[in-house]
DNA sequence: ATCCTGATTTAGCTGTGCCTAAACTCGTGA
DNA sequence: TCACGAGTTTAGGCACAGCTAAATCAGGAT
């Protein structure tokens, strides 16, 4: 065996890649991570995670300030994008190729993106065409590390008579996915807000020729665009042209100063 | 998340599942698996070997008789076996569908065969025609356990001018394989030997329009044929009609009485 | 019959990654 | 201003799967 190539770094382990996974994903969702928020993430109690967080911070993937929360270091953020983009293609093959559902690509995906080599997922890739996103509309990470960070606004956010087009959904609750595939809500799906109840009531939407009425908690979990392009494409297929995966790596720009966390823009506590 | 149906047998670890398919190769090749082959196969000390085994034993996947060696029992034969079907389709999937090249397709499956769920196997089963054999020709289990366990003469046996075709070779040595590519003896090719050196010398063979000179050494390995039926069929494609898988279960007919394990045939320890 | 040697097992230890229980901090509400 | 409680961290353990070094066993050679 080649005694690995001079300055290859070791491996991640399994937990080590859904740490910066995890951390990564809540990153860009509060604009930092916590030991519980993370814990709950991942499923285990919060002392393991301050645990972890402790030997990733030695090891140079992220910045702790104790009771304060935690941060990607640059290394930390790549190897957090590589295991994306290998869950995301993994996601976009299984559903396009092997003919799974939506709803099922989650778990499957979780599994085997520590599992499969570079070279897999760059086949897997290579055979789907080089897709930008996968089928919950999440952007797939390039090779280098560039993904796609606009924000959405959401479908609880349109006005009454709004149209918007669907763009994403996360792809962790399996029930939620088999419904909005019931009621035709997928990526790239045309929406209509047709009228919305009063005190936070269910809202109508039409969707092709039908009408589903939907509560206020499902419609915030699922993030459309303003259709400004008249429909560029509708299908999970292809989605090469629409320009997708620009920056990501200016982070270093804003507050990394030596542990520097900013407080996450969230309700407050209570 | 649902409870996990009743009697659910608990995941087997990846260890676990790699002993156990090792221990099931060493047993079919020689009868039965000593500490240090199982050692020496996956290459951990042979303490650790020992400590494992305990463990499988206890669990019931194995008998062991201490200083003499360890014999898988049904269950641990059945899970060996889940083990090969998965690797053995990974390994067909991933030369048919993309593209790898046979000798490398072992690692990757090595590590996936771990990762990937009953339901992605036969999704891929499915896609590729449920195969029999893999790309190096070994037979692949059925979902419920048969194999076909014919045994094979080696390249090493034919007598001068015989013909046969080959039909299988480790997936273990990357150069190997490689080297047999480029004298294009692979599994359905027909093979005619030539010459034979005295004193275990390299062998002449006829392959095609070539007459590639391989050693004995070499010869050993490949796995060979008598060609009684014209030509079945040559490439690495289809292979349903071979009637392979036959019966696998009655090793139970033979001394499995409380860990008697029979002395396996191999020369003499020195 | 005994001894030697190589194979095997035991003993004791390491690092991961998880756990619970207990101690500590920080920011807030009274 | 200070105490409370939610959120964190520390302390102490556990299971897994590996290691080295030392002890033990089996079986062939003397």
């Amino acid at each position: 065996m080649p005694a690995r190539s001079p300055a290859a770094p070791p491996p991640l382990t399994e937990p080590v890649e859904d740490y910066l996974k995890a951390i990564y994903e809540l990153e860009t969702r509060f604009g930092a991570a916590s030991t519980s928020e993370v814990a709950s993430a991942l499923d285990v109690a919060p002392a393991s995670v301050t645990g972890m967080i402790r030997r990733l911070a030695t090891q140079g993937f992220l910045d702790h300030v104790p009771y304060k929360g935690v941060q990607l270091t640059a290394l930390g953020r790549r190897a957090a994008l590589r295991t994306l983009r290998r869950h995301r293609i993994l996601e976009t093959y299984l559903t396009r190729v092997l003919g799974y559902p939506w709803d099922r690509v989650h778990d499957e995906a979780e599994r085997l993106e520590h599992a499969a080599s570079d070279d897999l997922i760059e086949r897997m890739a290579a055979a789907l065409g080089h897709p930008t996103a996968d089928p919950h509309g999440a952007p797939i990470p390039t090779a280098d590390g560039l993904v796609d960070e606009r924000t959405h606004r959401t479908l609880a956010d349109l006005a009454v008579g709004e149209s918007a087009r669907m763009v994403r959904v996360s792809d962790k609750d399996p029930s939620l996915l088999r419904y909005l595939a019931e009621i035709a809500l997928q990526p790239g799906a045309e929406i209509t807000l047709l009228a919305r109840a009063p005190f936070d009531g269910p809202i109508t939407l039409r969707i092709g020729h039908d009408e589903p009425v939907v509560g206020p908690n499902l419609a915030a979990q699922v993030l459309v665009e303003s259709m400004t392009t008249p429909k560029p494409d509708s299908e999970t297929t292809a989605r090469h042209s629409t320009g997708r995966a620009t920056t990501s790596a200016p982070a270093s720009a804003e507050g990394r100063a030596a542990g520097t966390v900013r407080s996450r823009p969230r309700k407050p506590a209570r």
